[in-house]
DNA sequence: CGCTGAATTGACGGACATCAAGATGTGTGG
DNA sequence: CCACACATCTTGATGTCCGTCAATTCAGCG
């Protein structure tokens, strides 16, 4: 059920040495692996940042809850993603396991004090939050579109990050994209449909989208 | 024209020492002052990043263009608002000025530089990207609320980084406040007399807004 | 005092939310 | 292996918030 497969792909983050994490070394004196059972949480909004985290198997959502029920997913993260990465004390976001998955885990603690001895650490966690930061802008500038390029975009995200060839399995529920994208799960499911019908995907499953006309999705992507 | 009094207000950054700026001496070893007239360009997207920025007087926008000519407003920043700070070595936004403005620039190979001297100085630039990251995030929760609720929630922040007592003088144009909140300047301007007639504030000019009732407006930030 | 851009106000339509029902898929126990 | 239960997903009907288009008012400036 767990898919170690997916942690020996290639890494998706930035330039080696890896001072944070080495994805091929889970195990290593990096950090420690643990597993988190679908929608379990791994830190809650406000809690004391304890740990550093990367996926190396499954999904995670961060999110954040508002006063009337509201939830806002701020990011997808997939293996080989590092995610909990807090400047300051308090994590500012929650973040929970989508599915069954194994994360890396390192103390932000040992982290902050090996930034003593190496000054490439604190350069490197200032690189990693700036591609967060360009992640959630563009994320942003997806809240101003319509429903059509919000979902077209969050397909070709998709499939950019996690696809093989042009299939896309996507780890999240209906309700997840929503979230994502600011839509309703109804304005989601249509759209899709709609996609579908017009020939840009297939659907062989709700969570499987194969990409037909990926052309004509960046069209819609703006 | 220019105001310098807004510069020695109080700061609105972090942590003293202040290794990258200090507002109190804008003229000292730290940095160069550069005067931008209204609407024109400081820097635009995808160009080198040569300086790291702090307004001193004036106000600024940072946004970008999407194909289709809609513009999303990121930020604005205020007087004491340390802007430009890539981690990368382009901008990935443009920033131009919305009224005459004086800011302090220093060189970004400067400061790179002073890094490999004073390990604080990469920490202060993390903690400060991830403010920015913080204040996006908030953005971007903004972004999935209703007219009334986005409008309230922009009206209280301005009211916070900006406010004499409980008149807030906006510096920007309905357009501006249109794309940093994702509507239309119709919208914004309706919410806007909407307010008024509810008595939550008051309109004496278009531009200069009095909150007349801070927890109501607060109710509806939800 | 007239010109011009900014802001307001009104009428209307459309995109998406809401409410509701039905279809599909999945896990569990007999 | 089947049957039932429950969650997920899809599809339809209706309503509403906000965008669009248009006209008017207001403010700043030569």
């Amino acid at each position: 059920m767990l898919n170690y497969a997916a942690a020996t792909g290639p890494a998706r983050f930035a330039a080696p040495p890896y001072v944070l994490f080495n994805i091929d070394e889970p195990r290593g004196p990096t950090g420690t692996v643990m597993r988190f059972a679908r929608n379990s949480e791994i830190y809650g909004e406000d809690e004391a940042a304890e740990y550093f985290y990367q996926v190396i198997s499954g999904a995670v959502r961060a999110y954040k809850i508002l006063d009337d029920g509201r939830r806002q997913i701020s990011a997808f993260y997939l293996p080989g993603d590092i995610f909990g990465l807090e400047a300051g004390d308090e994590y500012t976001s929650s973040a929970d396991a989508i599915a069954d998955s194994h994360v890396n885990a390192i103390k932000r603690s040992t982290v902050l004090a090996q930034a003593d001895q190496d000054r490439s650490v604190v350069r490197q966690l200032w690189s990693l939050t700036s591609q967060e930061l360009a992640r959630v802008q563009n994320r942003a500038l997806l809240l101003i579109k319509t429903a059509e390029e919000r979902v077209a975009g969050f397909l070709l995200e998709m499939a950019r990050r996690a696809a093989t060839a042009t299939t896309v399995q996507l780890p999240m529920c209906r309700r997840d994209i929503a979230d994502y994208l600011g839509l309703t799960i109804e304005t989601v499911s249509r759209t899709l449909t709609q996609f579908e019908h017009a020939g840009l995907i297939a659907l062989p499953a709700s969570r499987r989208v194969e990409l037909r006309d990926r052309a004509a999705l960046n069209r819609m992507n703006s």
